[in-house]
DNA sequence: CTCATCTTGAGAGTTCTCTCTCAAGATGAG
DNA sequence: CTCATCTTGAGAGAGAACTCTCAAGATGAG
């Protein structure tokens, strides 16, 4: 029953597991399709079983509700590259500069699986036109914002809910949520470069 | 039929008109309440017309989707006072030192109804509880956003696709949404005084 | 090939949103 | 008081999300 307890991450298990994997993505897939193509509630989860060729009942079996079919499965997937290269940096970096350097490096990693990171950004860039999707990630966000303040506070000695970390937090997040919220009304979404942006300006400021 | 053309606006008019008015208010005032209490989607709309002592029916002919009983009627109302002081200042003045003054008057006029206010600050601080109904305010937002780089492009002599236009927009407008988020997962809410400190930093930066 | 295991399909059923209609009730105008 | 106008209740019903069950099908292990 326990034959491969040893291989248990997504890439290979068991081959039922590779099985329920597959079809679970194949899934998501027409779905995200469908709902970009007619609208969230425009578009019925027999619909989205009529397109992966199999029935309602089995795609509730893999999402229970219909709005699973769009949520992020891991809360911090947007961030944790970006954690991780801040926590690299030198201790003796103040918490802008860290943040500067964490930026830079973040996005130059090839990553894990470049599939993996396009499908999540397709997913990422999705979610911002279907609202009711947006709302399901606002939990993902604030913890996002959590985690980041307490970075940032140890890293600059004081508590998390010191007003000048959380107003770094709150200006940075912030920057970034707006701007994946623009790409989803028209823009293109480079989301790199108004990071590396709004690092810069919170630290000089504008002069407006 | 057309007795009393002279005046249409809320506060009175027909008999008929304040009595819907009135039935209108109370039925939202529930349902809110209901809301908070249950969480939305605990709550059937058969619950917030037993509440409201009507019939489901009734309640379906006041607010086409139970969706409506939450969202703000008026994309605008939450920046409409900022948006005139801001407007009022002097033209010499740049966009963050008439952003600095526009905030300090905008929170000061009593406004026309304080009880709208208070209202319009309940619903806007449940908003931030219901995911469901922080989604529908997202086009709110994006509206917002577009209207205030208008704002600060035409002060400042630029078009408003300027990048730091963008940038200042995104991050006074990102700053004062992570506030209200967080202001749902626990912390108090005092907007006014989160929006002043953001405006200072928008000019200084942070040093950390 | 055969068996044990896991996946799938089909369909009945529940709940909730939302629509529609018509008779009954409430209310203001004369 | 009476009438015209508007509001409400009751109920029937459609459509969709979601649950459950059991028989049938697919698949890997031996």
């Amino acid at each position: 029953m326990e034959m491969s307890a040893l291989s248990e991450n997504g890439a290979s298990g068991s081959p039922w597991e590779r099985k329920r994997a597959r079809t679970r993505q194949t899934i998501q897939r027409h779905a995200l399709r469908l709902f970009e193509e007619q609208g969230y509630h425009a578009t019925t989860v027999e619909q989205v079983a009529a397109a992966a060729d199999l029935a309602p009942s089995t795609v509730f079996r893999y999402f229970p509700t219909k709005h699973d079919l769009v949520v992020l499965d891991d809360e911090l997937i947007m961030i944790r590259p970006f954690i991780a290269a801040f926590q690299e940096q030198p201790p003796e970096l103040g918490v802008l500069a860290a943040l500067h350097n964490a930026v830079r490096t973040a996005f130059d990693d090839t990553g894990a699986s470049r599939q993996d990171h396009v499908d999540m950004q397709d997913r990422a860039r999705l979610v911002v036109t279907i609202p009711e999707v947006w709302a399901a990630n606002m939990n993902s966000l604030a913890t996002s914002m959590r985690v980041m303040s307490e970075l940032f506070a140890e890293r600059a000695g004081r508590d998390s809910t010191d007003p000048e970390i959380r107003g770094v937090t709150r200006m940075l997040c912030g920057s970034m949520t707006m701007a994946w919220l623009g790409a989803g009304s028209g823009g293109e979404l480079d989301l790199p470069a108004i990071l590396e942006e709004t690092v810069a300006r919170l630290r000089t400021g504008f002069d407006l």
